[in-house]
DNA sequence: CTTCTTGTTACTGA
DNA sequence: ATCAGTAACAAGAA
């Protein structure tokens, strides 16, 4: 499930391997992954090359080097973006090489770019939710201005956490996981960031005091940062661009940890319930819940 | 077999 | 108008 995390990994690697390299075709597989028309698509990608890439909350923007035009991509939640040199070795040992880059395409590759000096960039999406789109400058800055503030700059602060939360009344879970409020945050995060600041996710925001506030900011970004130190969660479909796993897995302390010992306490198990129609996971002991708030049931 | 998984959007209803 | 909850999307995993 790419969050910022993981597609900032995505991000930075691709900006340093693909920019500046020509474009010689595109082939597509699979239609519907393109959105608008694909012979267009085509046409303005070939002969064409990446000028860079920006990121802003999950989705993907290649900005081109001819025409007023960018790429948006996004991953949703198995989407990949592999990179394949051209007429490289592939070498071996990585101990987290989890998909042969070699065996590319597979039957989950929908899009691929290539490029003139032989390398290759695999669009792959087991589930089809993900998307490319070519917009121009103002397609993509009406993209950029649906989305709220990103987690990791000073603009994201205490006051401006608060001022967001304004008169809502939903678990705090829910302003988290509002792109058009915060940029980037998804339900791994959403959890493991909660329970940093020992706030159970399902608490309505208008239940959360000044000093809860600074520490889930302040957990935001520090497991933002963490994360993207350590390239990511992997539980099954996310890779990196070289096929490589993320190595955040063993630092969740929530997240797809139902019924085991919290490692914090190691008194609690951790629980799982329902909120903002997502599985949310969090230590009854570390994470409070104030007693006049009638607890919601556990699944 | 059924249930659950999630990022985003469309829809529904308060 | 605003806000929150839910179904839908696809293709699995458990």
């Amino acid at each position: 499930m790419p969050e910022l995390p993981e597609v900032e990994t995505v991000r930075s690697d691709l900006e340093r391997k693909i920019t500046g390299h020509k474009i010689k075709s595109v082939k597509v597989n699979h239609l519907k992954i393109i959105k608008g028309s694909v012979q267009v698509f085509k046409k303005i990608l070939a002969g064409n090359s990446f000028k860079s890439v920006s990121r802003i909350g999950k989705l993907l923007i290649f900005k081109l080097a001819k025409g007023d035009y960018y790429l948006l991509l996004h991953l949703k939640m198995t989407g990949q973006l592999i990179y394949q040199k051209g007429r490289a070795v592939t070498p071996g040992g990585h101990s987290n090489l989890a998909l042969d880059v070699a065996s590319l395409p597979n039957k989950h590759t929908h899009v691929i770019f290539n490029f003139t000096d032989g390398g290759r960039l695999f669009f792959n999406d087991l589930r089809k939710f993900g998307y490319l789109k070519l917009v121009d400058e103002s397609g993509k800055l009406q993209a950029e201005s649906r989305f709220g503030v990103d987690p990791l700059s000073r603009a994201f602060t205490p006051a401006g956490l608060k001022n967001l939360i304004g008169s809502r009344r939903a678990p705090i879970k829910n302003i988290l996981l509002n792109q058009e409020l915060i940029a980037g945050i998804g339900n791994i995060y959403a959890d493991e960031a909660c329970f940093l600041a020992g706030v159970r996710p399902n608490r309505p925001t208008s239940s959360l005091k000044p000093k809860e506030i600074a520490n889930l900011v302040k957990s935001i970004k520090s497991v933002l940062k963490k994360a993207i130190k350590y390239r990511g969660t992997t539980f099954n479909n996310f890779r990196d661009s070289d096929g490589h796993t993320g190595n955040f897995l063993k630092f969740l302390n929530v997240y797809h940890r139902a019924g085991e010992l919290c490692r914090k306490c190691k008194k609690a198990k951790i629980a799982k319930i329902k909120t903002a129609g997502r599985g949310t996971h969090f230590c009854p002991h570390c994470q409070s819940y104030p007693s006049v708030i009638p607890a919601e049931a556990e699944i």
